[in-house]
DNA sequence: TGGCCTACG
DNA sequence: CGTA
DNA sequence: GCCA
């Protein structure tokens, strides 16, 4: 792949051309004269013209390369990149905001500064020049941060190395063909286009307009349509495009595995011509009113019905559902007034309660008398009763129950940002309001959205909900918050009040760990040598270098020199410092604090190697091994773990297939262990939440849940799906009773085709002997399809599918515990437990008393880990792994 | 020198 | 010991 | 392997 990177902002060029490099292995090509030459040193390949770099690449087609020349090209030479067949070009863009500090904090360190006039006069003539090549750009990235890992997180979940978009599969090529076709439409209505197509050959193509011989309905020939009323259904003289393509291709050449492409749903009329003409297959690309009627007949009548535009859809919704620097409504909305004084005195010892941060979690390590004692708990929980449904201070519209009786969903978005959203939302008939209660969307500046179903007629939670409400027009009240992110609406608690987190504390669970570390190569080492202390048996050696990896992980910077890591950087609230770090960290800094978890031997010494190097030796020797190789693809199949793996790998078995020869596996699970070893994408995890969702509101009336794991944690690709499900006021019986009857149901339609666990509600505790610990969960594997959205093409692929039906008090820390990742869990535990609490994935307990903490009045996560003295990280920040 | 997350099957 |  |  060779991506040529455009755009006016130097700082956005420049992060993505370094993720290109330092994650993907890019290799960087530049056009540059001689004179340039000299400044840098490293890999870099120079060339005296776009044409002599465009031939290097070629001739090297196998590798990835990264340019970011080719914004100064000649249009000769630009036409020849966009020729080639492994090229992909790449416009990023940043706010006007964010352009000009970049130019200003340049324009300082040469002694001058911008007016506003001049940086207009900058922007006009830059982006003159480059307008004509964005316009061509496969992809076009927009950046609203001013922080690098941040938007290194964006970019991620873009997924730049996607071949598809080298070479669009066969849906993709049909569907733009059918997009094309209905260019050619005469219809007042609306441009509609299909393709009839016979083991992937065109029988036939069809677009929308009067018949043959009359005058076309965009020269009036169609008086219904040219009404502009949208009645009289019966009275309009146009052909749709799916008539026209089946018409035009004739009942006997149509096969028997024809696909019919249509760029919007078929209507119930042409549904019925598609059935008859013994169409097997119809895919479509947009939406409209009759989706439902249609999917109905479609059903009946055995016809697979794909719905295949959620990433384009969801791409041009996105942009007026991100990233505004709309403050939160607290003054109108979330602010009642103090409407009597047991509020307002509630409020003063709550807050003055709630300020009450703890101490560095470090310095708590000498002073082991600190607890979180019972006391607190019931003290936390008598003030939330004696302020129930009236606190003032944050979050006191949304109370327990409203929100809490219907689907939470969660959804992160981390595609291009907005530029306006108002005006987009009108333009697709979305309201925008305030008011929470009658929203059925929640918008967080951080790029996340939640529905909250509270009006949806048929209480379907999925995105598609949204895209195709824009599409039919109707409308979509839109409540918009500032908040950073958070799965679940009730958690409008103030920010402010949140612990704040420490990149230097020893436990994973106090700092931020983005998807994507800036070193990554070096967490890369660290992973390897890791998996190679698991191989060996060495568990506590392998956990040492776990803690090291999510310590590097959560540094915020490129690590350059051994100052770097080996003083901790001093730990900063704000963020533009955080950012300018970057650029002076290279100088001396006062030290602080030696980095946690990094030892004075082993480990520090690896990390120096790989400074000094480039590289660490022993990994890069693991990596090479044929010992490594084999170790991993035995240890991907289930019910082989390290020491098996180990074992077989040794006693000289080179290969899955050969296991299966000797019997010692079936066929089988070698196959189950291929298809669980690919990822999903998350439009498949939602699709497949959705479905199971679907299933549970069959037998649950209004079940609350959310998706957690990898999915939650804003990963790109998943490689399970976790859903945590309660319903507000159920009991445990009736829960027991739900996950047996779930299971029943995925199972009763094929779905659900393994099962490899099921856990009882109620399971004997080990802590007392008389009582139970609530929690189930089902543990399986689904067949998923190509409705789900699965990646592999037309076979059906398993998938591992987790159900964790909690009781409601356990809801948020089931959530908290099923969200991961590892080491955020294991230290989690750690921490409380250091605190005389231990805590599993459904309760706390103390930890002399055994005595269960009563959660019931947890709020939400945020809550619970406030009530724990923990900092709330944000979901996409726990990967710690 | 002992501890390193917790639970289930 | 394997898995979440 | 690292920490207390």
């Amino acid at each position: 792949m060779f991506i040529a990177l455009i755009g006016v902002d130097h700082k956005t060029l420049e992060w993505t051309q370094k993720y290109l490099q330092e994650v993907h292995g890019f290799i960087l090509l530049q056009v540059c004269c001689d004179s340039q030459k000299e400044k840098t040193a490293n890999d870099t390949k120079y060339f005296n013209s776009t044409a002599t770099m465009i031939d290097y690449a070629t001739e090297r087609w196998q590798n990835n390369f990264v340019t970011p020349s080719l914004d100064s090209s000649s249009s000769v030479d630009f036409d020849l990149f966009l020729r080639r067949p492994f090229t992909l070009l790449v416009a990023v863009e940043t706010t006007l905001a964010n352009m000009m500090q970049n130019m200003q904090s340049i324009g300082h360190k040469n002694g001058h500064s911008f007016t506003i006039n001049q940086f207009a006069d900058f922007y006009d003539t830059t982006y003159k020049a480059r307008r004509d090549k964005i316009s061509q750009a496969h992809i076009n990235i927009f950046n609203p941060y001013t922080n690098e890992q941040d938007y290194i997180s964006l970019l991620h979940s873009v997924n730049l190395l996607d071949e598809q978009r080298l070479r669009p599969n066969w849906d993709t090529y049909f569907m733009e063909l059918a997009d094309l076709a209905s260019q050619r439409s005469n219809c007042m209505k609306r441009r509609v286009g299909a393709v009839l197509t016979q083991d992937k050959r065109i029988v036939s193509t069809g677009y929308n307009g009067t018949p043959k011989g009359l005058t076309n309905c965009t020269q009036g020939g169609c008086p219904r349509c040219n009404n502009g009323v949208e009645q009289g259904f019966a009275e309009c003289l146009c052909l749709h495009a799916e008539e026209n393509a089946l018409l035009e291709a004739g009942r006997t050449r149509i096969g028997d595995s024809a696909v019919l492409y249509c760029n919007t749903c078929p209507c119930l009329g042409c549904a019925i011509k598609i059935v008859q003409t013994g169409i097997k297959e119809v895919v479509y690309n947009q939406a409209y009113r009759v989706d439902d009627k249609t999917a109905q007949l479609f059903e009946n009548a055995t016809v697979s019905c794909f719905f295949t535009n959620f990433f384009t859809l969801i791409f041009t919704i996105y942009p007026l559902l991100t990233h505004l620097n709309l403050k939160r409504p607290t003054n109108n909305l979330m602010k009642q007034p103090p409407s009597d004084k047991s509020t307002t005195d509630d409020d003063s010892t709550q807050s003055s309660d709630e300020h009450d941060n703890p101490d560095d979690p470090d310095n708590k390590d000498d002073d082991s008398e600190a607890t979180l004692s019972e006391s607190e708990m019931v003290g936390e929980k008598r003030k939330r009763r004696s302020g129930s449904g009236s606190r003032s201070g944050s979050g006191r519209i949304v109370e327990e129950g409203i929100i809490y009786n219907h689907d939470i969903r969660f959804i992160s978005f981390s595609f291009n940002p907005s530029i306006e959203l108002v005006g987009a939302a009108t333009k697709l008939g979305l309201t925008v309001t305030s008011d929470l209660t009658s929203s059925d969307l929640i918008i967080y500046e951080s790029c996340q959205v939640e529905l909250t179903q509270l009006s949806h007629p048929d209480n379907s939670v999925c995105q598609h909900w949204i895209t195709d409400s824009a599409a039919a027009n109707t409308t979509l009240p839109i409540c918009l918050y500032n908040l950073n992110t958070s799965y679940d609406p009730n958690a409008f608690e103030d920010p402010a009040l949140d612990i704040q987190p420490d990149s230097t504390s020893k436990y994973a669970c106090w700092r931020t760990h983005p998807l994507v570390s800036p070193n990554e190569e070096l967490v890369d080492a660290l992973r390897v040598l890791k998996q190679d202390r698991i191989a060996r048996d060495e568990k506590w050696n392998a956990l040492a270098y776990t803690r090291a990896l999510s310590m590097v992980k959560s540094f915020p910077h490129r690590i350059r020199s051994k100052d770097d890591i080996l003083l901790s950087v001093p730990a900063s609230d704000d963020e533009e410092d955080a950012a300018s770090a970057a650029s002076t960290y290279k100088h001396p800094r006062t030290p602080t604090k030696p980095v946690k978890n990094i030892g004075d031997k082993k480990i520090k010494a690896k990390i120096e190697e790989w400074l000094n190097y480039g590289r660490v030796y022993e990994a890069e020797k693991i990596r090479g091994s044929d010992m490594h190789s084999i170790y991993h693809s035995l240890y991907s199949i289930q019910g082989i773990g390290p020491k098996k793996a180990f074992e077989l790998s040794r006693s000289g078995v080179r290969s899955v297939d050969e296991l299966v020869d000797n019997g010692k596996i079936t066929q089988d699970d070698a196959t189950l262990a291929q298809h669980l070893n690919n990822s999903i994408s998350r439009d498949e995890v939602e699709r497949i939440a959705n479905y199971v969702m679907g299933h549970a509101r069959s037998l649950l009336a209004h079940p609350s849940y959310a998706i957690c794991g990898g999915f939650r944690r804003a990963k790109p690709m998943s490689n399970d799906i976790d859903i945590i499900i309660t319903q507000h006021g159920a009991s445990v019986a009736q829960l027991n009773h739900f996950l047996v009857a779930l299971t029943d149901s995925l199972q009763s339609t094929g779905f659900l085709t393994k099962l490899m666990r099921q856990v009882s509600l109620c399971v004997a505790s080990n802590r007392r002997k008389e009582d139970h610990d609530y929690q189930s969960t089902m543990l399986g594997v689904v067949e998923s399809s190509r409705k789900f959205g699965t990646s592999e093409g037309e076979h059906p692929q398993y998938r591992r599918l987790d159900v964790i039906v909690a009781k409601p008090a356990s809801f948020h820390l089931e959530i908290l515990s099923w969200t991961g990742s590892v080491m955020y869990e294991r230290d989690l535990r750690s921490y409380v437990r250091r605190h005389k609490l231990k805590l599993n994935a459904s309760s706390v307990y103390n930890d002399t008393t055994d005595e269960e903490l009563d959660l019931s009045l947890v709020r939400s996560e945020r809550h619970l880990l406030r009530v724990l003295r923990l900092p709330w990280i944000a979901p996409q920040y726990r990967n710690c792994d």
